[in-house]
DNA sequence: TTTTAATACGCGGATTTATGCGGGTTTATG
DNA sequence: CATAAACCCGCATAAATCCGCGTATTAAAA
């Protein structure tokens, strides 16, 4: 083996380029070839290694930390703020050990992922976005209800849905909103989708809307059930804020 | 090959629009090519890749999230080129107009992903991520078959699924393999599970494997059928490569 | 102590990869 | 329906990589 002129043996060179990823997260074998006086092959060779072993990740012209990844994705979606504080006040609607029926949407995402792992319950669905999160919970058993998976609104909708939720009697229906009016009360506006949501409704004792107060006082064509029909009411707000004031008759505002 | 001042990698181009569009849920070429310091079709070429690999959505000016239709984090899949290879591949089999079941796992996912949108067909699935995936598909219809979705293999699991799937009949049934072997046949290792890829195979005229060529030779616990019962293997190989010597007696390699 | 094997390097040349650029085509939108 | 932006295609290029081979040094074997 011939030492060169700065006398480095394979594992200090090896040692120099961990040193150097973990001060700089990244290297390139151009430079470290200078640095080291060794040809690029042999850097490259050193680095094929160290991938190898595991302590750093190759890449076309260098390598990196192996700590160097990808942020981890939380989407940011719209109001993300507020559908997480619904999400936290609706947590306690779910009691250990019951049968729960719940919708989906963006604030229903932050809802489930807000649950704590040592809850255990059963969960039924019929989309399989909350199926999937719903999964991710140890205690948690989930019954995804099949169907035809309809693309805009991505729950499975059609006749089969329908009649298996009519075999369902769950102690509660967690259910967002597209629109809720004093007068109109819950409405959707896709017909095949409104079916399967009735569905949800007639398979639950409880029923309880979760929405961000945008969606208050606005009506959709297809009427789901009257405001009578609703236990409880979860929104961003305190429940004693004025613009929840039309929906105070028997339901319990969180 | 020309890194720039900046000298950002291509990795870390991509770590830096993933942040981007976690941040905005949305990214314009334009802007990125001046924050990045690259020409606008390396961006493209950028963003090309990452919807590739299902990280975003490409449109026409930039990017946008996935995150709501697709909040699931999944880490990079391993031998991802090969498995893409097989994806393509595999697409020759999906006749327009067909009924075809659809087994899960990255390979499959993978060939979802390069599924044409202009091609016709009825899905039929256990998977809710590959649902979710198939919908992505203009003119596809997906059914979605419920039941226990199962944590560790994230399909549905237990008698409703198998139940529904002895009333079906299809033309093709795409199955991922977990260990297949000349002599055992294909073989998979959890119980329940098992008992669920019977009942697809059972529904469907026709079995293509699709595998890369690890799990080739390979043999778990659970017996699914035997090898006479595979019309269809598809691996990363080339139909006459050695390695698939003994899986030839009338199967049609790919 | 030779002989043999194994390892570490470097080098030349073929190949691949990453990128930018020019020019024709498509898309979005007023 | 015009027009600018965005896109796609092919090409050029230079860096990075890969591959095989020769050599030197060391380790192991005879």
């Amino acid at each position: 083996m011939e030492i060169p002129a700065t006398g480095l043996f394979k594992n200090e060179r090896h040692a120099f380029i961990i040193k150097e990823i973990n001060l700089h997260n990244k290297v390139l074998s151009s430079e470290l070839s200078q640095k080291l006086n060794v040809s690029e092959d042999t850097i490259r060779r050193d680095l094929a290694e160290l991938a190898d072993a595991g302590e750093l990740i190759k890449v076309h012209g260098g390598a990196l930390s192996r700590s160097y990844h990808y942020p981890i994705q939380q989407s940011k979606t719209y109001a993300h703020d507020a559908k997480k504080a619904i999400g936290k006040k609706a947590i306690q609607l779910l009691r250990p050990g019951s049968h729960i029926l719940i919708g989906t949407g963006t604030t229903m995402l932050e809802l489930v992922r807000q649950i704590p792992d040592d809850l255990e319950a059963t969960f039924f669905t019929v989309s399989p976005l909350m199926a999937l999160e719903l999964a991710t919970h140890p205690l948690i058993k989930v019954i995804l209800i099949g169907g035809q998976l309809d693309m805009s609104s991505q729950i499975n909708i059609g006749e089969k849905p329908i009649a298996e939720l009519a075999d369902i009697k769950v102690d509660l229906c967690l259910l967002g909103a597209y629109g809720i009016d004093p007068v109109d009360g819950l409405t959707e506006n896709d017909w095949s989708v409104a079916q399967v949501k009735k569905a949800m409704l007639r398979a639950a004792r409880q029923l309880a809307i979760i929405t961000i107060s945008e969606k208050l006082d606005s009506s959709l064509p297809m009427h789901l059930c009257p405001l009578k029909n609703i236990d409880y009411l979860i929104t961003e707000l305190q429940p004693d804020d004025p613009k929840l004031d039309g929906y105070r008759n028997d339901i319990i505002l969180i």
